[in-house]
DNA sequence: CATAGAGTTTGATCTGGGTCAAGGTTGTTG
DNA sequence: CAACAACCTTGACCCAGATCAAACTCTATG
Protein backbone atom coordinates (compact mmCIF):
# COMPACT_ATOMS: atom_id res chain seq x y z
CA UNK A 1 0.00 0.00 0.00
CA UNK A 2 1.75 3.53 -1.12
CA UNK A 3 -1.73 5.22 -0.58
CA UNK A 4 -0.03 8.08 0.93
CA UNK A 5 4.09 7.85 0.68
CA UNK A 6 4.89 7.47 -3.08
CA UNK A 7 8.65 7.65 -4.03
CA UNK A 8 8.99 11.03 -4.65
CA UNK A 9 12.37 11.85 -5.86
CA UNK A 10 11.46 15.02 -7.15
CA UNK A 11 14.26 16.63 -9.76
CA UNK A 12 16.31 19.08 -7.87
CA UNK A 13 16.68 20.99 -11.05
CA UNK A 14 13.64 21.51 -11.58
CA UNK A 15 12.28 24.80 -9.73
CA UNK A 16 8.63 23.36 -9.18
CA UNK A 17 9.70 19.57 -8.16
CA UNK A 18 7.49 17.81 -10.24
CA UNK A 19 8.94 14.39 -11.56
CA UNK A 20 5.46 14.46 -13.15
CA UNK A 21 6.58 17.28 -15.45
CA UNK A 22 10.40 17.90 -15.42
CA UNK A 23 11.08 14.14 -15.57
CA UNK A 24 13.62 14.75 -18.15
CA UNK A 25 13.67 18.22 -17.07
CA UNK A 26 13.39 19.94 -20.76
CA UNK A 27 14.78 23.26 -20.88
CA UNK A 28 12.19 24.27 -23.27
CA UNK A 29 9.29 22.72 -20.85
CA UNK A 30 10.79 24.41 -18.12
CA UNK A 31 10.67 27.42 -19.42
CA UNK A 32 7.32 27.50 -20.45
CA UNK A 33 6.36 26.03 -16.77
CA UNK A 34 8.49 29.14 -15.50
CA UNK A 35 6.17 31.22 -17.67
CA UNK A 36 2.87 29.91 -16.38
CA UNK A 37 3.67 29.43 -12.67
CA UNK A 38 2.46 31.28 -9.67
CA UNK A 39 2.80 30.19 -5.69
CA UNK A 40 -0.58 30.60 -3.11
CA UNK A 41 0.21 29.09 0.29
CA UNK A 42 -2.49 28.26 2.58
CA UNK A 43 -2.54 27.60 6.22
CA UNK A 44 -2.93 24.29 8.30
CA UNK A 45 -6.65 23.66 8.80
CA UNK A 46 -7.71 25.87 6.29
CA UNK A 47 -10.00 25.19 3.21
CA UNK A 48 -8.17 25.03 -0.09
CA UNK A 49 -11.23 24.07 -2.56
CA UNK A 50 -14.60 23.12 -1.95
CA UNK A 51 -16.17 20.06 -4.04
CA UNK A 52 -17.93 21.86 -7.12
CA UNK A 53 -15.24 24.48 -7.19
CA UNK A 54 -14.21 26.12 -10.72
CA UNK A 55 -10.66 24.96 -11.45
CA UNK A 56 -8.91 28.04 -13.22
CA UNK A 57 -5.74 26.24 -11.91
CA UNK A 58 -4.18 23.07 -11.89
CA UNK A 59 -2.12 22.78 -8.86
CA UNK A 60 1.02 20.97 -7.58
CA UNK A 61 1.73 20.60 -3.84
CA UNK A 62 5.29 21.56 -3.30
CA UNK A 63 5.24 21.44 0.56
CA UNK A 64 2.68 20.64 3.40
CA UNK A 65 -0.01 17.78 3.02
CA UNK A 66 -3.48 18.40 2.31
CA UNK A 67 -6.37 15.95 2.35
CA UNK A 68 -9.49 14.74 -0.12
CA UNK A 69 -12.51 14.60 1.35
CA UNK A 70 -16.01 14.34 1.10
CA UNK A 71 -18.66 15.51 3.89
CA UNK A 72 -22.36 13.99 3.76
CA UNK A 73 -25.33 16.14 4.49
CA UNK A 74 -25.48 15.57 7.76
CA UNK A 75 -21.56 15.68 8.58
CA UNK A 76 -20.10 11.95 8.33
CA UNK A 77 -16.93 12.74 6.36
CA UNK A 78 -15.18 10.29 4.34
CA UNK A 79 -11.11 11.51 3.73
CA UNK A 80 -10.71 9.82 0.38
CA UNK A 81 -6.95 10.82 -0.55
CA UNK A 82 -4.24 12.29 0.99
CA UNK A 83 -2.14 15.20 -1.24
CA UNK A 84 1.41 15.14 -0.27
CA UNK A 85 4.45 17.49 -2.54
CA UNK A 86 3.98 16.63 -6.30
CA UNK A 87 0.66 15.73 -5.95
CA UNK A 88 -1.84 17.74 -8.43
CA UNK A 89 -4.85 19.09 -7.37
CA UNK A 90 -6.89 19.15 -10.82
CA UNK A 91 -6.22 16.96 -13.69
CA UNK A 92 -6.30 17.96 -17.52
CA UNK A 93 -10.00 17.73 -18.50
CA UNK A 94 -11.85 18.68 -15.51
CA UNK A 95 -13.54 21.94 -14.95
CA UNK A 96 -14.26 21.22 -11.17
CA UNK A 97 -12.62 19.17 -8.49
CA UNK A 98 -15.19 16.66 -7.03
CA UNK A 99 -13.73 16.69 -3.40
CA UNK A 100 -13.43 19.34 -0.91
CA UNK A 101 -9.40 19.98 -0.36
CA UNK A 102 -7.95 20.73 3.11
CA UNK A 103 -4.34 21.89 4.07
CA UNK A 104 -3.69 19.22 6.95
CA UNK A 105 -0.49 21.52 7.36
CA UNK A 106 0.60 24.39 6.23
CA UNK A 107 0.47 24.02 2.55
CA UNK A 108 2.37 25.68 -0.60
CA UNK A 109 0.63 25.28 -4.12
CA UNK A 110 2.38 26.28 -7.38
CA UNK A 111 -0.29 27.25 -9.50
CA UNK A 112 -0.78 26.92 -13.09
CA UNK A 113 -3.62 27.59 -15.62
CA UNK A 114 -5.56 25.36 -16.64
CA UNK A 115 -6.18 25.66 -19.75
CA UNK A 116 -2.02 26.24 -20.59
CA UNK A 117 -1.58 23.18 -18.14
CA UNK A 118 -4.30 20.66 -20.62
CA UNK A 119 -1.91 22.34 -23.38
CA UNK A 120 1.19 21.25 -22.07
CA UNK A 121 0.21 18.03 -21.47
CA UNK A 122 -1.52 17.37 -24.63
CA UNK A 123 2.01 18.87 -26.73
CA UNK A 124 3.89 17.00 -24.79
CA UNK A 125 4.08 12.60 -24.61
CA UNK A 126 5.82 12.42 -21.57
CA UNK A 127 3.70 14.29 -19.26
CA UNK A 128 0.77 12.71 -19.95
CA UNK A 129 2.75 9.00 -19.36
CA UNK A 130 3.90 10.13 -15.79
CA UNK A 131 0.34 11.45 -15.31
CA UNK A 132 -0.79 8.03 -16.32
CA UNK A 133 1.57 6.92 -13.95
CA UNK A 134 0.31 8.68 -11.20
CA UNK A 135 -2.89 8.10 -11.45
CA UNK A 136 -3.15 4.20 -11.96
CA UNK A 137 -1.13 4.01 -8.54
CA UNK A 138 -3.45 6.05 -7.00
CA UNK A 139 -6.25 3.64 -8.02
CA UNK A 140 -4.37 0.64 -6.91
CA UNK A 141 -3.73 2.63 -3.83
CA UNK A 142 -7.72 3.77 -3.83
CA UNK A 143 -8.82 0.12 -4.67
CA UNK A 144 -6.71 -1.25 -1.20
CA UNK A 145 -8.29 1.19 0.93
CA UNK A 146 -11.65 -0.09 -0.41
CA UNK A 147 -10.97 -3.34 1.06
CA UNK A 148 -10.09 -1.85 4.34
CA UNK A 149 -12.97 0.35 4.10
CA UNK A 150 -15.47 -2.27 3.20
CA UNK A 151 -14.60 -5.03 4.96
CA UNK A 152 -11.50 -4.59 7.87
CA UNK A 153 -12.68 -4.59 11.16
CA UNK A 154 -11.91 -1.41 13.74
CA UNK A 155 -8.87 -3.07 14.71
CA UNK A 156 -7.74 -3.91 11.33
CA UNK A 157 -7.87 -0.71 10.16
CA UNK A 158 -6.06 1.07 12.92
CA UNK A 159 -2.85 -1.30 12.50
CA UNK A 160 -3.47 -1.33 8.53
CA UNK A 161 -2.57 2.72 9.59
CA UNK A 162 -0.14 2.24 11.86
CA UNK A 163 2.01 -0.43 9.48
CA UNK A 164 1.54 2.36 6.76
CA UNK A 165 2.51 5.48 8.92
CA UNK A 166 5.19 3.15 9.68
CA UNK A 167 6.19 2.29 6.52
CA UNK A 168 6.63 5.98 5.28
CA UNK A 169 9.17 6.54 7.88
CA UNK A 170 11.53 3.58 7.02
CA UNK A 171 12.17 0.90 4.87
CA UNK A 172 12.94 -2.38 6.34
CA UNK A 173 10.93 -1.72 9.08
CA UNK A 174 11.95 -2.45 12.26
CA UNK A 175 11.17 -2.86 15.96
CA UNK A 176 11.75 -0.16 18.93
CA UNK A 177 12.20 2.63 16.22
CA UNK A 178 10.36 6.05 17.14
CA UNK A 179 7.62 7.34 14.78
CA UNK A 180 4.92 10.38 14.73
CA UNK A 181 1.08 9.78 14.26
CA UNK A 182 0.92 12.55 11.29
CA UNK A 183 -3.07 13.18 12.19
CA UNK A 184 -5.33 13.63 15.18
CA UNK A 185 -7.43 11.22 16.37
CA UNK A 186 -10.17 12.85 14.01
CA UNK A 187 -8.37 13.22 11.03
CA UNK A 188 -7.43 9.14 11.68
CA UNK A 189 -11.02 8.41 11.89
CA UNK A 190 -12.37 10.12 8.99
CA UNK A 191 -9.85 8.75 7.02
CA UNK A 192 -10.40 5.02 8.43
CA UNK A 193 -14.52 5.11 8.46
CA UNK A 194 -14.77 5.40 11.91
CA UNK A 195 -15.46 7.24 14.95
CA UNK A 196 -12.73 9.59 17.02
CA UNK A 197 -13.79 7.34 19.87
CA UNK A 198 -13.02 3.89 18.33
CA UNK A 199 -9.78 5.29 17.13
CA UNK A 200 -8.76 6.12 20.65
CA UNK A 201 -9.70 3.17 21.94
CA UNK A 202 -8.29 0.75 19.61
CA UNK A 203 -5.07 2.49 20.44
CA UNK A 204 -5.29 2.26 23.65
CA UNK A 205 -5.76 -1.61 23.21
CA UNK A 206 -2.65 -1.87 20.89
CA UNK A 207 -1.08 -0.07 24.10
CA UNK A 208 -2.25 -2.08 26.90
CA UNK A 209 -1.51 -5.38 24.21
CA UNK A 210 2.36 -4.35 24.21
CA UNK A 211 2.20 -3.75 20.59
CA UNK A 212 2.43 -0.71 20.68
CA UNK A 213 4.10 2.29 23.52
CA UNK A 214 3.08 6.19 23.19
CA UNK A 215 5.14 8.95 24.37
CA UNK A 216 2.57 11.97 24.45
CA UNK A 217 -0.62 11.65 22.11
CA UNK A 218 0.92 11.40 18.80
CA UNK A 219 4.90 9.74 19.59
CA UNK A 220 4.75 6.08 19.84
CA UNK A 221 7.19 3.12 19.39
CA UNK A 222 6.76 -0.30 17.58
CA UNK A 223 7.13 -2.79 20.81
CA UNK A 224 5.72 -6.26 18.52
CA UNK A 225 5.85 -6.06 15.06
CA UNK A 226 4.81 -9.25 14.66
CA UNK A 227 1.73 -8.61 16.45
CA UNK A 228 1.11 -5.43 13.80
CA UNK A 229 1.48 -7.72 11.05
CA UNK A 230 -0.46 -10.06 12.23
CA UNK A 231 -3.34 -7.28 13.32
CA UNK A 232 -3.78 -5.75 9.98
CA UNK A 233 -5.71 -8.44 8.36
CA UNK A 234 -3.50 -8.63 5.44
CA UNK A 235 -1.54 -11.71 3.99
CA UNK A 236 1.11 -12.71 5.98
CA UNK A 237 3.88 -11.79 4.15
CA UNK A 238 2.68 -8.20 3.93
CA UNK A 239 3.44 -8.40 0.08
CA UNK A 240 2.90 -4.87 -1.71
CA UNK A 241 2.38 -6.51 -5.46
CA UNK A 242 3.34 -3.48 -7.90
CA UNK B 1 -21.02 8.35 -10.37
CA UNK B 2 -19.70 6.56 -13.00
CA UNK B 3 -18.12 3.78 -11.44
CA UNK B 4 -19.51 0.71 -13.38
CA UNK B 5 -21.11 2.72 -16.60
CA UNK B 6 -18.86 4.77 -18.40
CA UNK B 7 -19.47 6.33 -21.73
CA UNK B 8 -18.49 3.33 -23.86
CA UNK B 9 -19.20 4.90 -27.22
CA UNK B 10 -16.44 2.29 -28.95
CA UNK B 11 -14.95 3.22 -32.49
CA UNK B 12 -16.45 0.90 -34.79
CA UNK B 13 -14.10 1.06 -37.38
CA UNK B 14 -11.86 -1.00 -34.96
CA UNK B 15 -11.67 -4.22 -34.89
CA UNK B 16 -11.18 -4.48 -31.53
CA UNK B 17 -13.39 -2.00 -29.93
CA UNK B 18 -11.15 -0.14 -27.87
CA UNK B 19 -11.56 3.66 -27.67
CA UNK B 20 -8.01 4.50 -25.43
CA UNK B 21 -6.27 2.37 -28.24
CA UNK B 22 -8.09 3.66 -31.38
CA UNK B 23 -9.44 7.10 -30.71
CA UNK B 24 -8.38 8.47 -34.00
CA UNK B 25 -8.36 4.85 -35.97
CA UNK B 26 -4.65 5.65 -36.98
CA UNK B 27 -4.24 2.81 -39.50
CA UNK B 28 -0.45 2.37 -38.67
CA UNK B 29 -1.65 1.69 -34.89
CA UNK B 30 -4.09 -0.62 -36.12
CA UNK B 31 -2.06 -2.98 -37.89
CA UNK B 32 0.51 -3.42 -34.91
CA UNK B 33 -2.46 -4.21 -32.70
CA UNK B 34 -4.10 -6.07 -35.54
CA UNK B 35 -0.36 -8.44 -35.42
CA UNK B 36 -0.30 -8.50 -31.74
CA UNK B 37 -3.75 -9.66 -30.70
CA UNK B 38 -5.33 -12.51 -29.62
CA UNK B 39 -8.71 -14.12 -28.55
CA UNK B 40 -9.75 -16.19 -25.27
CA UNK B 41 -12.89 -16.67 -23.83
CA UNK B 42 -13.84 -17.27 -20.12
CA UNK B 43 -17.38 -18.93 -18.87
CA UNK B 44 -19.39 -17.09 -16.45
CA UNK B 45 -17.90 -17.82 -12.72
CA UNK B 46 -14.31 -18.26 -13.46
CA UNK B 47 -11.21 -16.64 -12.54
CA UNK B 48 -9.18 -14.51 -15.24
CA UNK B 49 -6.60 -13.96 -13.20
CA UNK B 50 -5.32 -14.23 -9.82
CA UNK B 51 -3.93 -11.57 -7.27
CA UNK B 52 -0.50 -12.01 -7.95
CA UNK B 53 -0.35 -13.33 -10.82
CA UNK B 54 2.49 -12.55 -13.51
CA UNK B 55 0.83 -10.28 -16.43
CA UNK B 56 2.02 -11.47 -19.58
CA UNK B 57 -0.19 -10.18 -21.55
CA UNK B 58 -2.48 -6.62 -21.24
CA UNK B 59 -6.22 -7.84 -22.14
CA UNK B 60 -9.42 -5.95 -22.86
CA UNK B 61 -12.30 -7.02 -22.22
CA UNK B 62 -14.91 -7.19 -25.76
CA UNK B 63 -17.83 -9.03 -24.42
CA UNK B 64 -19.15 -9.37 -20.66
CA UNK B 65 -18.45 -8.35 -17.18
CA UNK B 66 -15.92 -9.35 -15.01
CA UNK B 67 -15.25 -8.01 -11.34
CA UNK B 68 -11.72 -6.91 -9.27
CA UNK B 69 -11.61 -8.06 -5.75
CA UNK B 70 -9.77 -9.24 -2.71
CA UNK B 71 -10.75 -11.73 -0.23
CA UNK B 72 -8.85 -11.82 2.94
CA UNK B 73 -7.85 -15.03 4.74
CA UNK B 74 -10.96 -15.43 6.61
CA UNK B 75 -13.23 -15.30 3.42
CA UNK B 76 -14.37 -11.81 3.54
CA UNK B 77 -14.39 -10.09 -0.21
CA UNK B 78 -14.26 -6.80 -1.41
CA UNK B 79 -15.09 -6.01 -5.16
CA UNK B 80 -13.12 -2.91 -5.42
CA UNK B 81 -14.24 -2.57 -9.24
CA UNK B 82 -15.97 -3.93 -12.38
CA UNK B 83 -14.68 -4.16 -16.11
CA UNK B 84 -16.95 -3.73 -18.87
CA UNK B 85 -16.33 -3.78 -22.21
CA UNK B 86 -13.22 -1.73 -23.42
CA UNK B 87 -11.82 -1.70 -19.95
CA UNK B 88 -8.37 -3.28 -19.49
CA UNK B 89 -6.72 -6.25 -17.07
CA UNK B 90 -3.23 -5.43 -16.53
CA UNK B 91 -1.27 -1.54 -16.89
CA UNK B 92 1.69 -0.75 -18.34
CA UNK B 93 4.20 -0.91 -15.84
CA UNK B 94 2.90 -3.11 -13.61
CA UNK B 95 3.98 -6.81 -13.73
CA UNK B 96 1.32 -8.14 -12.02
CA UNK B 97 -2.26 -7.93 -10.95
CA UNK B 98 -3.36 -6.65 -7.87
CA UNK B 99 -6.78 -8.40 -7.48
CA UNK B 100 -8.63 -11.06 -8.69
CA UNK B 101 -10.15 -10.89 -11.69
CA UNK B 102 -13.75 -13.05 -11.73
CA UNK B 103 -16.01 -13.36 -15.07
CA UNK B 104 -19.46 -12.21 -14.04
CA UNK B 105 -21.20 -13.49 -17.17
CA UNK B 106 -19.29 -15.12 -19.62
CA UNK B 107 -15.89 -12.97 -20.76
CA UNK B 108 -14.62 -12.54 -24.34
CA UNK B 109 -10.72 -10.95 -23.92
CA UNK B 110 -8.56 -9.72 -26.61
CA UNK B 111 -5.21 -9.87 -25.31
CA UNK B 112 -1.87 -8.34 -26.11
CA UNK B 113 1.55 -9.41 -25.28
CA UNK B 114 2.56 -7.12 -22.71
CA UNK B 115 5.78 -5.95 -23.53
CA UNK B 116 4.53 -5.03 -27.06
CA UNK B 117 1.75 -3.25 -25.81
CA UNK B 118 3.88 -1.08 -23.30
CA UNK B 119 6.13 0.03 -26.49
CA UNK B 120 3.01 1.18 -28.00
CA UNK B 121 2.35 2.99 -25.11
CA UNK B 122 5.59 4.87 -25.21
CA UNK B 123 5.66 5.14 -28.63
CA UNK B 124 2.54 6.97 -29.75
CA UNK B 125 1.15 9.75 -27.37
CA UNK B 126 -2.74 9.68 -27.76
CA UNK B 127 -2.31 6.38 -26.45
CA UNK B 128 -1.04 7.07 -23.11
CA UNK B 129 -3.73 9.90 -22.77
CA UNK B 130 -6.28 7.70 -23.27
CA UNK B 131 -5.18 5.96 -20.95
CA UNK B 132 -4.59 8.61 -18.62
CA UNK B 133 -7.70 9.83 -19.04
CA UNK B 134 -9.33 6.34 -18.25
CA UNK B 135 -7.14 6.24 -14.75
CA UNK B 136 -8.79 9.28 -13.91
CA UNK B 137 -12.12 8.57 -14.55
CA UNK B 138 -11.75 5.65 -12.47
CA UNK B 139 -9.80 6.78 -9.51
CA UNK B 140 -12.87 9.30 -8.83
CA UNK B 141 -15.21 6.86 -9.50
CA UNK B 142 -13.07 4.76 -6.44
CA UNK B 143 -13.19 7.70 -4.23
CA UNK B 144 -16.85 8.30 -4.61
CA UNK B 145 -17.23 4.56 -3.46
CA UNK B 146 -14.78 5.18 -0.48
CA UNK B 147 -17.31 7.62 0.88
CA UNK B 148 -20.39 5.08 0.30
CA UNK B 149 -18.06 1.67 1.99
CA UNK B 150 -16.76 4.42 5.05
CA UNK B 151 -19.54 6.40 5.67
CA UNK B 152 -23.28 5.70 4.39
CA UNK B 153 -25.81 3.21 5.68
CA UNK B 154 -26.90 0.11 4.22
CA UNK B 155 -30.02 1.65 3.00
CA UNK B 156 -27.81 4.43 1.57
CA UNK B 157 -25.73 2.07 0.27
CA UNK B 158 -28.18 0.40 -1.38
CA UNK B 159 -30.22 3.20 -2.85
CA UNK B 160 -26.97 4.48 -4.06
CA UNK B 161 -26.61 1.15 -6.07
CA UNK B 162 -30.20 0.81 -6.96
CA UNK B 163 -29.55 4.84 -8.88
CA UNK B 164 -26.16 3.48 -9.95
CA UNK B 165 -27.78 0.34 -11.91
CA UNK B 166 -30.80 2.41 -13.19
CA UNK B 167 -28.65 5.13 -14.26
CA UNK B 168 -26.69 3.09 -17.02
CA UNK B 169 -30.56 1.90 -18.36
CA UNK B 170 -31.67 5.35 -19.23
CA UNK B 171 -30.12 8.79 -18.76
CA UNK B 172 -32.68 11.03 -17.73
CA UNK B 173 -33.87 8.24 -15.23
CA UNK B 174 -37.94 8.03 -15.03
CA UNK B 175 -40.41 6.33 -13.49
CA UNK B 176 -42.24 3.28 -13.91
CA UNK B 177 -39.31 2.15 -15.78
CA UNK B 178 -37.89 -1.97 -16.35
CA UNK B 179 -34.91 -3.04 -14.83
CA UNK B 180 -32.74 -5.63 -14.19
CA UNK B 181 -30.21 -5.99 -11.48
CA UNK B 182 -27.05 -7.20 -12.86
CA UNK B 183 -25.67 -9.18 -9.58
CA UNK B 184 -26.91 -12.40 -7.29
CA UNK B 185 -27.84 -10.53 -3.57
CA UNK B 186 -24.25 -12.21 -2.91
CA UNK B 187 -22.30 -9.79 -5.47
CA UNK B 188 -24.18 -7.04 -4.10
CA UNK B 189 -23.46 -7.70 -1.11
CA UNK B 190 -19.33 -8.01 -1.61
CA UNK B 191 -19.57 -4.90 -3.85
CA UNK B 192 -21.55 -2.11 -0.97
CA UNK B 193 -19.57 -4.20 1.95
CA UNK B 194 -22.70 -5.89 3.58
CA UNK B 195 -23.76 -9.48 4.27
CA UNK B 196 -26.37 -10.98 1.56
CA UNK B 197 -29.09 -11.15 4.32
CA UNK B 198 -28.51 -7.41 4.96
CA UNK B 199 -28.74 -6.67 1.04
CA UNK B 200 -32.11 -8.68 0.68
CA UNK B 201 -33.44 -7.24 3.79
CA UNK B 202 -32.87 -3.54 2.54
CA UNK B 203 -34.14 -3.97 -0.58
CA UNK B 204 -37.24 -5.90 0.77
CA UNK B 205 -38.00 -2.73 2.70
CA UNK B 206 -37.46 -0.42 -0.33
CA UNK B 207 -40.51 -2.73 -1.77
CA UNK B 208 -42.43 -2.61 1.52
CA UNK B 209 -41.80 1.37 0.93
CA UNK B 210 -43.19 1.84 -1.95
CA UNK B 211 -39.75 2.66 -3.51
CA UNK B 212 -39.85 -0.37 -5.91
CA UNK B 213 -41.35 -3.13 -7.17
CA UNK B 214 -40.18 -6.55 -8.27
CA UNK B 215 -41.23 -9.01 -10.55
CA UNK B 216 -39.15 -11.88 -9.83
CA UNK B 217 -35.55 -11.69 -8.10
CA UNK B 218 -33.76 -9.66 -10.16
CA UNK B 219 -36.77 -7.75 -12.25
CA UNK B 220 -37.51 -4.28 -11.03
CA UNK B 221 -39.28 -1.56 -11.40
CA UNK B 222 -38.65 2.44 -9.59
CA UNK B 223 -42.03 3.43 -8.13
CA UNK B 224 -40.91 6.74 -6.24
CA UNK B 225 -37.78 8.10 -7.58
CA UNK B 226 -37.90 10.71 -5.79
CA UNK B 227 -37.78 8.09 -2.45
CA UNK B 228 -34.76 6.46 -3.81
CA UNK B 229 -32.74 9.46 -4.60
CA UNK B 230 -32.88 11.03 -1.03
CA UNK B 231 -32.28 7.63 0.40
CA UNK B 232 -28.61 7.44 -1.07
CA UNK B 233 -28.27 10.00 1.53
CA UNK B 234 -26.23 11.63 -2.10
CA UNK B 235 -26.74 15.60 -2.35
CA UNK B 236 -30.27 16.86 -3.56
CA UNK B 237 -29.45 17.46 -6.61
CA UNK B 238 -27.66 14.29 -7.36
CA UNK B 239 -24.92 16.22 -9.31
CA UNK B 240 -22.40 14.40 -10.62
CA UNK B 241 -19.49 16.87 -11.13
CA UNK B 242 -16.98 15.47 -14.11
C1' DC C 1 -42.86 -33.24 -13.78
C1' DA C 2 -39.99 -34.67 -9.83
C1' DT C 3 -35.99 -33.39 -7.78
C1' DA C 4 -31.88 -30.95 -6.75
C1' DG C 5 -29.51 -27.12 -5.87
C1' DA C 6 -28.53 -22.49 -6.17
C1' DG C 7 -30.28 -18.29 -4.85
C1' DT C 8 -33.25 -15.74 -1.73
C1' DT C 9 -36.14 -14.38 2.14
C1' DT C 10 -37.22 -14.02 6.84
C1' DG C 11 -36.72 -14.67 11.77
C1' DA C 12 -34.09 -14.74 16.23
C1' DT C 13 -30.22 -13.40 18.46
C1' DC C 14 -25.72 -11.33 19.19
C1' DT C 15 -22.11 -7.84 19.06
C1' DG C 16 -18.82 -4.32 17.20
C1' DG C 17 -18.72 0.01 16.93
C1' DG C 18 -21.61 4.23 17.29
C1' DT C 19 -23.58 7.75 20.49
C1' DC C 20 -23.78 10.43 24.51
C1' DA C 21 -21.54 12.14 28.42
C1' DA C 22 -17.98 13.20 31.74
C1' DG C 23 -13.28 13.96 32.81
C1' DG C 24 -8.37 14.18 31.83
C1' DT C 25 -4.08 16.09 29.18
C1' DT C 26 -1.48 19.11 26.75
C1' DG C 27 -0.21 23.27 24.97
C1' DT C 28 -0.99 28.13 24.10
C1' DT C 29 -1.90 32.89 25.27
C1' DG C 30 -2.45 36.91 27.98
C1' DC D 1 1.57 30.71 35.60
C1' DA D 2 -3.43 30.76 35.25
C1' DA D 3 -6.90 29.74 32.49
C1' DC D 4 -8.78 28.43 28.38
C1' DA D 5 -9.33 25.65 24.33
C1' DA D 6 -8.13 21.80 21.71
C1' DC D 7 -7.54 17.28 21.88
C1' DC D 8 -7.92 12.83 23.89
C1' DT D 9 -9.58 8.98 26.96
C1' DT D 10 -12.87 6.22 29.21
C1' DG D 11 -17.39 4.64 30.66
C1' DA D 12 -22.32 3.40 29.94
C1' DC D 13 -25.55 2.32 26.83
C1' DC D 14 -27.68 1.38 22.35
C1' DC D 15 -28.56 -0.12 17.77
C1' DA D 16 -27.49 -1.28 12.83
C1' DG D 17 -25.96 -4.83 10.76
C1' DA D 18 -23.64 -9.46 11.39
C1' DT D 19 -24.42 -14.23 12.38
C1' DC D 20 -26.89 -18.45 12.68
C1' DA D 21 -30.72 -21.02 11.19
C1' DA D 22 -34.73 -22.42 8.70
C1' DA D 23 -37.76 -22.31 5.07
C1' DC D 24 -39.18 -20.72 0.51
C1' DT D 25 -38.79 -20.05 -4.79
C1' DC D 26 -37.06 -20.24 -8.76
C1' DT D 27 -34.58 -22.73 -12.68
C1' DA D 28 -32.39 -26.50 -14.60
C1' DT D 29 -31.93 -31.28 -15.56
C1' DG D 30 -32.81 -36.03 -16.08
Amino acid sequence: MNFVFNERDGCSKCPIRHRAVCARCDEDELAILEGMKSYRTFEQGETIIWRGDDLHHISSVVAGSASLSRTLEDGRTQVVGLLLPSDFIGSPGRKAVEFDVTAITDVTLCRFERKAFERLVSDVPHISQRVMEMALDELSAAREWMVLLGRKTAREKIATFIEMVVRRDTAPIHQDQHHTLPFTREEIANFLGLTLETVSRQLSLLKKDGVLAFVGRREFTILDLAALRDATGDDADGSVIV
